[in-house]
DNA sequence: TTAATAAGCGTCATATTGACTATTATTTTC
DNA sequence: GAAAATAATAGTCAATATGACGCTTATTAA
């Protein structure tokens, strides 16, 4: 027996992924396809994000992962409840109308926002039963819904953390270069970083811990391997309450 | 003709009011009681946060300020959305029961929650008709519902966005003396400050603007004024991102 | 063997910080 | 009206962090 939803209340996930190849990072979106009656134009073709309905008895948080595991299959990431969007016409451009039409659903819907951090690579695009494709932040394709407005509040809550919290670590393999980190911070930052200040600053903390491992398969000099350790930066930040405005 | 509500969806607001009398941050809080049938122990007495449920075609935002204005008769206060509580189970103790069955509710109700930040001498408690009163949010009384998780949750968002945004000055008068801003933090972050150290921090930054007025009615030599210039901020901090983990 | 490339080390001037000492401008008290 | 008390404010000094660079080294491909 199907569980119960609550109508008028959804969670849209955010997925963010970084990609080490084009060094982009991008955001996982689905297929919203309705074909016309004739051979005219669709009638709706555009994506979305991911999101369902809260089950009677599910915290919002358990959505949120059971939404994204139905999606890619995973568990266990980095997860952030950032923002509700709940204004009374948020589903009203034509497209959206249209869609609601055939699916039925015609309520004031309020959406919970998540967004989840990982490598696009983590993700088997061919597992899932939907068309879910990897899309640039920065060149997103026309969207359904509010859910531009969403990635966009998203990402900019990402852009503030990763300024003053180790949550880029999350979007990096556990062990990495510092230049992977380096592109992963310019990549989200949108700017140009000094390798040599940018290497000095970081290799000083101790929470940044160099492993005895060196790239493998790569061609010019192989870099050196390093990890988080969030241990270490919790207890080195616990007592530190520092004013940086 | 009354506006319809949205049964299961609310706002509640933790109203966080800076009191430089006992330089101690406080929240506003309204009873919560309920007689019991004879002339034993009230069936309830205790504090929760104000808030009510969202109306048909309002945003969440306008239900946020229009429970602030009813409460406080204040508008256009800084005010944050910082997360949403959900939990099935959230309206669940003994004292909730016996309080929603008098109320007549029992459905599973979303809070969307929201602070705002003011002086505590700006509400006069006396034109308000719930009986509101202002705790220390570290001297909190007994809370009915996840009201305590929930002003918890505030004050850790307050205390890390304190940290690296201009925030403060939403607590402070518009003239303010840089004794009054290192109170301010001191209170937030429960920390000492050096005074000979922030001052010389805080005075060289071009957006704390010092002002040809000095506090009178003071005993002991009277500081200077300063102000926040948040355009000067904001032209500042526009492309300047900084890593600071 | 050499060229090419990215990793990684080093330098220098300037700015910021943390921990203190000292001075100044007020009001209250004697 | 002088002295004491108190808070505001200025200044010092060593250590550390930053921004803007130049240079060396390890590796693979040619």
């Amino acid at each position: 027996m199907q569980p119960q939803i609550i109508p008028n209340i959804s969670v849209d996930c955010v997925i963010f992924g970084f990609d080490f190849e084009t060094k982009s990072l991008n955001v996982l979106l689905i297929e919203r396809f309705l074909k016309a009656d004739e051979g005219n134009e669709p009638l709706v073709n555009d994506y979305v994000l991911t999101g369902y309905h809260t089950y009677e008895g599910e915290t919002l948080d358990e959505t949120a992962s059971r939404v994204l595991k139905e999606l890619t299959g995973l568990d266990n990431l980095y997860k952030k409840q950032f923002k509700v969007f709940g204004d009374p016409n948020r589903l009203m451009n034509d497209r959206d109308i249209i869609w609601a039409k055939n699916q039925n659903f015609n309520q004031r819907t309020i959406t919970i926002a998540y967004y989840f951090l990982l490598q696009t690579h983590e993700v088997n695009l061919r597992n899932t039963e939907h068309k879910a494709q990897w899309f640039p932040v920065d060149k997103l394709p026309a969207l359904g819904f509010d859910h531009k407005a969403i990635i966009n509040e998203a990402y900019a809550d990402l852009k503030e953390k990763s300024m003053y919290k180790p949550i880029i670590f999350e979007l990096l393999p556990d062990k990495f270069t510092i230049k992977e980190l380096q592109d992963t911070y310019e990549a989200i930052l949108g700017t140009e970083i000094d390798n040599r200040n940018f290497r000095r600053k970081l290799i000083t903390k101790k929470f940044i811990v160099k492993l005895d491992e060196k790239q493998v398969g790569i061609s010019k000099k192989p870099s050196h391997l390093f990890m988080f350790s969030k241990d270490i930066y919790q207890k080195a930040y616990k007592e530190n309450y520092l004013i940086n405005i």
